[in-house]
DNA sequence: AGTACAATCCGTACTACTACCGACATCAAG
DNA sequence: CTTGATGTCGGTAGTAGTACGGATTGTACT
């Protein structure tokens, strides 16, 4: 086993994506692909059989999103790093990610040899950026860090975005309407959010609900 | 020159996706990637400069989406096949898609084997769709075909979903709020759409607003 | 034991949106 | 020239959501 090389661990739900890295990875002999995986609930499971030194993680999945899978690892496995993936250019979420113990954040639109640069910043113990990432934060307000939803909320939430209205959520959860509308109150004042077309894209993009 | 070579352009906004499929596609002798284009307003005058025989585009662009550049390939260039290439697993997404001259419709969950695959029976003439998409259109309803939305309830729908009200669209646009309501009812009974986050994930894969 | 937070519920008044009905001007196509 | 689609605007009534106020319970941590 040459002690140079990564080993480095996929997680996407997309096949196309894993295929593409793992092909495009596959030219660079100091990286080696030791597993992958395509849903955020078997994360743990996979990397403690593969024991990776980089995990390569698309945030937006189904089930457990990318941001509590990371969460999880950085807890239970301190020899992974991990490496987000995303295609969201948002200060929150870069914010969220390294809260959740994110060693590095690039995103989808970045070529092959970036992505390549970044796995052995990651593996040295380094972090790493996307350069657009720095012009973002600038740019974008920082907004408030102190965004996590309770359990109930997010599940609130998840209703909100299909588009249910107070009172069928009351009747499916069999609480009162006075309830939801102030969980509704309250997310959207944890979120920094007005409208009700930005609380649907947050849970969007945070993979609350599909599609 | 060889006759039976496939000539290839690829439509995405994501590098990572373009550098894949070439990865992947590569392997593949008797395919050449002739081109490559990461946004939908450029898509035609790269396609006249390459002359490929296929297409394989994203539905989800910056400017112009997928669906409506490929309305202009198909009207344009009768040389060259559109397969699409989404990650939208809808029966809507699928219908209109084949209504702008689409030849095909693969997800994004797909091998690299099926794309393959889909580009040769694209490239003989036929059609191709992901074996899901038939189940997809069977266990969906078959939803309304005539959802084209005029230019006018876009740019609405557009403000709506980030999250303006329609007083506040009124003032943007100078004209009533009725009128913009009744836009909205118009839309929602277009498209066939109860609520408002309905609306907002409508407008969000159909590329009309961003993240 | 005290504090903090989550989750539950209520009153009241206001704003936004919806559903139903209607209307009229314009412009392209049959 | 009529027909249809589009974009414009209105009345009226009802429903849904928001913005202020509060309040009570339980759990968990210090």
């Amino acid at each position: 086993m040459n002690p140079a090389l990564i080993k480095v661990m996929l997680v996407d739900d997309h096949p196309m994506v894993q295929d593409g890295l793992s092909a495009c990875l596959s030219f660079y002999d100091d990286i080696a692909i030791v597993g992958n995986c395509g849903d955020g609930s078997a994360v743990l499971e996979t990397a403690k059989q593969c024991q990776p030194d980089v995990i390569l993680m698309d945030i937006s999945m189904p089930k457990l999103n990318g941001l509590e899978a990371t969460e999880i690892i950085t807890e239970s496995l301190d020899s992974a790093k991990v490496l987000i993936f995303s295609m969201h250019e948002s200060a929150e979420f870069v914010t969220n990610a390294v809260q959740a113990g994110a060693s590095g954040y690039i995103l989808k639109d970045t070529n092959s040899e970036e992505v390549y640069q970044a796995i052995k910043s990651i593996a040295q113990g380094k972090s790493y950026f996307s350069s657009s990432i720095a012009k973002m934060l600038i740019e974008n307000p920082p907004a408030q860090a102190n965004a996590r939803l309770t359990a109930r909320e997010q599940m609130i939430l998840s209703y909100i975005a299909k588009g249910q209205s107070s009172k069928d959520i009351a009747q499916t959860l069999t609480i009162s309407v006075r309830t939801v509308e102030a969980h509704r109150r309250n997310i959207k004042s944890k979120l920094n959010l007005d409208s009700l077309a930005e609380l649907v894209r947050y849970a969007m993009n945070q993979g609350l609900i599909d599609s």
